[in-house]
DNA sequence: TTCATTATTGATCTATCGTTCTATTATATT
DNA sequence: AATATAATAGAACGATAGATCAATAATGAA
């Protein structure tokens, strides 16, 4: 019935992503656009409409492919500690193997292009208190298991591992060696034992 | 000799600091300078050079006239226990206050600014080993005075916390509360008691 | 085989970007 | 009062932004 597509739109949309998380929003332009994804110009509006549109679904394959998958443990019923520390581990690996280093996505989106991409602000605040709400259910089942200290302030510890969280994207990105990261890291987790 | 500047570059160069650390570096255009500044674009030319000599002398202003202030109590050769609190505790109030939340213009910078202006990216690196060395020493100090517990990794819980700040700033911007920036600060905290 | 439909290509659009030019105005020194 | 110097105001610059148009190519359904 009608042409079919040259290119996969996954990888197109794999290329996309990285080179907003690298660069951000505002100061990606179309022409980093074509070049980056080897395509033409029109191809590019055709399936994935303007920038804005492109930007969106490129944070939201952040989200399937990057971040839902580390989730995924956390956020088990019976997660507790033992992920709060993977999850951690995980992400000193992350940020630290990064070449170049570009950081969280959400973290980039939330400083840089919340202010002109509505939807994109509203998806760094959701997965701050996704992670939050997620931290807080594995530190309550940790604690049903007496594994915590009686006196842990389970909202307070949450909150300071989220913020961990976003601060080593940061610092990350701003050339933090690997044994920053992994002190940061294991600094928030000091709570836990 | 000639003809004397009308305007006062201190107040044109604090509001040029207001905006750029509120849209970033790149967001930021000429045109919005020229509003928010209430000049003519030449005069602003004459006085601050190019956008990215003018944004550097935003950045400086920022750290002469809101990081230096604070750090100068935690940078004290006495600084202990007590100046690691209040620096907290002065960050919780910072980025809770601020309408809109604009977080900090370093971590901004990092985050944003850094590929497009080197200079930019040296001072952010510098912010932050800067904080960084303050706490450890201030730790370093309270450590002396025994009022830390022995097993205290030192390098670990000053990152941490440099990390907590960086945190606090992305978190504030993308809209957490009052309560959590005060759960971020007090956990990060909680190593020193 | 024809035809409706969509993909592709590359030229092109308007708007705006950062910057500079030109002309005028205002002052301190002579 | 005359002059050198710098500030100001606004028009204008070339470059590039995001987006679209027009022409051609390729397919599946009729």
């Amino acid at each position: 019935m009608a042409r079919p597509r040259e290119f996969d739109v996954q990888i197109a949309l794999e290329k996309a992503m990285t080179l907003f998380w690298a660069n951000g929003y505002v100061a990606t332009t179309t022409r980093d656009i074509v070049e980056a994804l080897g395509l033409g110009r029109q191809s590019i509006y055709n399936a994935f409409g303007d920038k804005e549109s492109l930007f969106v679904q490129a944070l939201e394959r952040y989200e399937s492919s990057i971040l839902d998958p580390r989730f995924q443990e956390l956020e088990r019923n019976e997660a507790s500690k033992q992920e709060i520390v993977r999850f951690l581990a995980f992400a000193v690996e992350f940020y630290d193997l990064q070449t170049p280093r570009k950081g969280c996505m959400i973290a980039n989106t939330a400083v840089e292009a919340s202010k002109h991409v509505v939807p994109a602000a509203t998806k760094s605040r959701f997965y701050m208190k996704r992670l939050d709400t997620s931290f807080r259910r594995a530190i309550l089942n940790a604690s049903e298991r007496s594994e915590l200290s009686k006196s842990l302030d389970i909202t307070a510890v949450s909150s300071s591992l989220t913020c961990t969280i976003l601060g080593m994207a940061v610092a990350s990105k701003a050339g933090a060696t690997r044994r920053e990261l992994v002190d940061m890291a294991s600094s928030a987790l000091g709570p836990l034992y």
